[in-house]
DNA sequence: AAAATAGTGTCTCTTAGACACTATTCC
DNA sequence: GGAATAGTGTCTAAGAGACACTATTTT
């Protein structure tokens, strides 16, 4: 109590030890088969690490010899599991206490990263299964437990992904480069898990100026459908909100 | 690269010393003369650490020892500049990487506050204006050069604030537990500086459910006011957005 | 009565949702 | 023509903003 904030802990400064572990975990989103899926990856067994044989987000410690920055961290760590080198990547927000760890105070920083699935995307099938899956969303998670309090991050995601799809461009993000205006609505629904109406959508992401059209159409067994891209493939747009200004 | 991500950084296993650096700092904001400010420090001069005599944010060292979580660690930290023990806390973010700090790679998990300026509010006046004081807000910052990358940080908590005004209670939280609609109109228009249609606020307030009165009146040299408090003094209320369920 | 702020009522305009309608392709 | 999906038009209801009005206190 009598230490100045400056230097409370004299514990940290350089050449003393007692530093938390830090570490970096991602939320990987993407659809598949119409459901909205996360991208988790197996623990070791047996190698004296926390929580064997477990599902976990993935992720781990921060590399201060490779990794700059912490969003360095999280894109490496992304690209390794998915090869996904430009993703829309935020940062969720951070987790950090004396008992989620075994081995010591730590801290880990989440993000969360919405992908398409496309030819791009690693495969996780076959000989990858055993220690990456794809596991489909079911309310704020996914119905295997999960190493750490990597529940809790996770249903902090599927909270802030569905809070945010309300005003906000995101579910583009999960779509291939060029989609129809239907395609659009459905990734929305499966955010949301519920039907919206079509005519309302449509007006709506047009009037913001969220895409573009590009000269192409989707064929299929009926009428083509216009294709458009996002006008900014990096930032989201966020939808109009309230408490527009007053006059004087 | 070949290193799978349960245990890429064998660096920072226990035992080995190459963690990074772990701070907490807090963007404290609070309405004085009618305006925002927030509280900084000035760091120390002459001891060796870097950016002597520069105004940052309150903040330091997380205390393995003392601090059970990130969010404790946040509110010792303003419980010791402020005295206040709970005010509104909020998560803003992470800002980590091998530059921002002189000493190492260094990670600091910022939080923001805000508090009621009033009775038991410690005073940062006479003998400790020296070493904090109380900033207005100009534009996204203060006027005076910040240490690290705080000036990011405050830049980015008055986004976060303004931002989250346009569809939350937050300015309440800036307010004594009793206070008029009028006061309340003054702290968003405080925060969003511009003014907003008394008419429309008050019927969108009332019609959240945001408040309830108390059986008392601000007395002044005019009609008295009806006095409310906040219907939950923790969490904040979030207004009605858009895309409605639409039937099947 | 004047000043000052509290609080309300009314009108208009925008927008979302409901829902039915038209359009264009393949088979 | 039928099936299927794309895309549009119209009506209604709710809410925000503009603005003028009434209400209640002190001086």
């Amino acid at each position: 109590m009598s230490k100045t904030p400056q230097n409370q802990s004299a514990s940290q400064v350089p050449g003393n030890f007692e530093r938390p572990l830090t570490t970096v975990d991602v939320v990987i989103f993407a659809v598949l088969d119409d459901q909205l899926h996360v991208l988790l990856v197996k623990r070791n067994r047996d190698t004296g690490e926390p929580f064997p044989n477990r599902w976990a987000l993935p992720g781990g410690f921060v590399d201060i010899e490779v990794d700059a920055t912490l969003e360095a961290c999280a894109l490496r760590k992304l690209k390794e599991k998915t090869g996904v080198v430009s993703p829309y990547l935020e940062q969720l927000g951070s987790w950090g206490g004396k008992s989620r760890d075994a081995r010591g105070w730590s801290a880990t920083h989440a993000y969360f990263a919405l992908i398409a699935i496309d030819a791009g995307i690693k495969p996780v099938s076959g000989a990858n299964a055993v220690d990456a899956q794809w596991m489909p969303i079911a309310g704020s998670g996914v119905r295997e437990p999960l190493a750490f309090d990597h529940k809790d991050i996770l249903a902090a995601a599927v909270e802030r992904l569905r809070g945010k799809v309300e005003y906000t461009s995101l579910p583009a993000f999960l779509l291939p480069k060029e989609f129809t205006l239907s395609e659009l609505q459905r990734a929305y629904e499966i955010v949301l898990d519920r039907k919206l109406e079509k005519s309302a959508f449509r007006t709506r992401v047009l009037a913001t100026d969220l895409v573009v059209e590009v000269p192409r159409f989707r064929e299929g067994a009926n009428r083509p459908a216009q294709l458009y891209k996002l006008r900014s493939q990096v930032k989201p747009v966020y939808f109009q909100r309230t408490f527009k200004p007053a006059g004087e």
